[in-house]
DNA sequence: TACAGATATTATTATATTTTTATATTCAGC
DNA sequence: GCTGAATATAAAAATATAATAATATCTGTA
């Protein structure tokens, strides 16, 4: 990876590293949601969820497609949650952490 | 995953999102290395070196040995190094990035 | 066209991160 | 104990991120 590359590549982790954004992960993992389902689901407020949403989008982690006045979310890549599998045994082997 | 168990992965992640960060991490894939030879490979000063080791080892990402004056780097946890894997893939694949 | 529900945007404040520079510490060898 | 190489810490300024509240937009339906 040359400069250039990690720096975009670090803007793609920046958008992950976010507790909110995390959960928006995990949830959509599970399939498609509107936004009014992430932010009652995750217990955030409306403009903090369409915010964070616009990072994940940004940086195209996440998709939403309209349907009336309503806008359905899911997952670009599904790729990236082997980074849970990793990350859970990461608190328990390396940050004691019981999850 | 609970509510503070993503503040935890959030913190783990934030750790990992910055290039030089990101750099050394990459670097230390190939085997240890000593500060001076990472920042000098990576071409940043020592001080930012040194600060941005300190917060690779709070997430416990880097471990360090001292041998004498130098101290020595490693990857904690190699299992991190997956994500190098998805995010050329995603690069290439959702953000049209040659790399 | 007015209303209501769903979502987005803007502005603001508080807080955190980044980067640089200067200084301090640690330790081996003389 | 002094020196120099290796590393760490502190302080400060610039910039970015986070969080909240207020307001705006968009769209289907009465």
């Amino acid at each position: 990876m040359v400069q250039e590359v990690r720096n975009i590549a670090a803007d793609v982790l920046k958008a992950m590293a976010h507790p909110i954004r995390l959960g928006v992960i995990e949830v959509l993992a599970n399939g498609e949601r509107t936004v009014t389902e992430l932010y009652s689901e995750l217990g955030c407020s409306q403009s903090m969820m369409s915010q964070q949403l616009k990072i994940l989008c940004q940086q195209k982690l996440v998709a939403i497609r309209k349907d009336g006045t309503q806008k359905y979310c899911s997952l670009c890549n599904r790729d990236f949650l082997k980074l849970f599998d990793c990350m859970h045994t990461h608190l328990r082997q390396f940050l004691n952490f019981q999850d």
